[in-house]
DNA sequence: CCAGAAAACTACATCAAATGCAAAGTTACA
DNA sequence: TGTAACTTTGCATTTGATGTAGTTTTCTGG
């Protein structure tokens, strides 16, 4: 598993992350929009050309782990146990895929300036609206594949969509009232159970 | 209500009609990506910078109508009578708001390749997510302005996101999977009985 | 009908993102 | 150590988008 990287791939994988440090740190000091690809590259001690080699625009650094979430959620669902109804899978995958963004360990000190960012930046927002909306459409067809007695492909696109789209409505609408990082999530969190609360109750009508 | 409009006021309708319709021929013809500004004003009779004085950005001109549809759920949405709740209200809301893209008449056929070139092309689909989220933020807070004594600003928006989420990613997971326009505009129909069925459900534990 | 104000259009300059290409530099490996 | 593979770089080019200044068109009131 742990592979011994050569002074190559060393020296690429050093250079990525000057890339993505300078490039959070200017978009935070100056915003995205005064930020120019030639700063970034400058600030990492690169030429503007060798920018885009790295990253195929602006736009991608904000977003270089972007499938950490989607990934966990697609594992979780992998895992399935024999027990396990569809709704209780999706329920985890969620949660675990929340999990990405709520980290306790010192990485929040550098994902909150960048939700902030993706929430804020009009650009941003649309190229997060459009990662997560294919993530859904990988999640659909998981979850479809591991119960697909329960759930055909329909099913359970309007079921991931419904948990997914009143999760992230909610949390980005009390963001908007002021809601603090945490208090946010947490809005999130009771949307998803309001959600899966309607899926069960429509989805068990005899016990 | 109706304006007597002058010869100016015309003209810049005029114009305006025409460079949407150029630019959809010419989007539809070779692409999205591979008209350029400058074709489109050419095939409009105007310079390239008066395009910009009409529409902010090359995507601006696909999405010209966008507020349409939530124009109409909104409308239905302070239209509330005495008895409705606010299950029945956002179910109405929707529905008006799918007419705005099923018309029947004639303007099917103008509407179909740009559904075709906002859900094919992924800068198109990013912006329509984007203009999609935002007027779901508007539906949230009509319907909790609407209906204040059962549903708070959180839950608002939880019911509306599930609704929308779940009609948008059916509606798209079924096209992705060949579907015609028909068929797509009744996966979301479905979805969003689905998930209102789940929000009645859970809405209503005690009769 | 005409003169001047207001609005719209145009040409031109400029900037930033993004891509292609070929030359120069670096790493890997036999 | 020499050569093949890969990376970086500079340069040119395209395109979207914005500012500006000057010209043309429309409007309004006499």
């Amino acid at each position: 598993m742990s592979e011994v990287l050569g002074l190559r791939e060393r020296k690429k994988l050093r250079t990525r992350h000057a890339l993505i440090a300078a490039a959070i740190e200017l978009f935070v000091e100056k915003g995205y929009e005064q930020t120019t690809v030639s700063e970034i590259a400058a600030a990492a001690d690169v030429s503007t050309r060798t920018f885009f080699s790295y990253f195929a625009s602006k736009e991608d650094v904000v977003f270089h782990n972007s499938r950490d979430g989607i990934d966990r959620a697609l594992r979780v669902i992998a895992e399935r146990g024999p027990g396990d109804r569809a709704v209780d899978l999706l329920s985890r995958a969620i949660t675990s895929g929340f999990a990405a963004l709520a980290v306790d360990d010192q990485l929040t000190r550098e994902i909150a300036p960048i939700n902030h960012l993706i929430m804020t930046v009009p650009s941003l927002r649309a190229r997060g609206l459009l990662l997560l909306f294919d993530s859904q459409q990988e999640l659909a067809e998981a979850l479809h594949r591991a119960c697909p007695d329960e759930l055909n492909l329909a099913e359970a696109s309007a079921a991931v969509g419904a948990v997914i789209g009143g999760a992230k409505l909610a949390a980005f609408v009390s963001m908007r009232h002021g809601a603090s990082p945490e208090e946010m999530l947490e809005a999130g969190r009771q949307a998803t159970e309001f959600t899966l609360n309607g899926l069960r109750a429509a989805s068990q009508p005899l016990p």
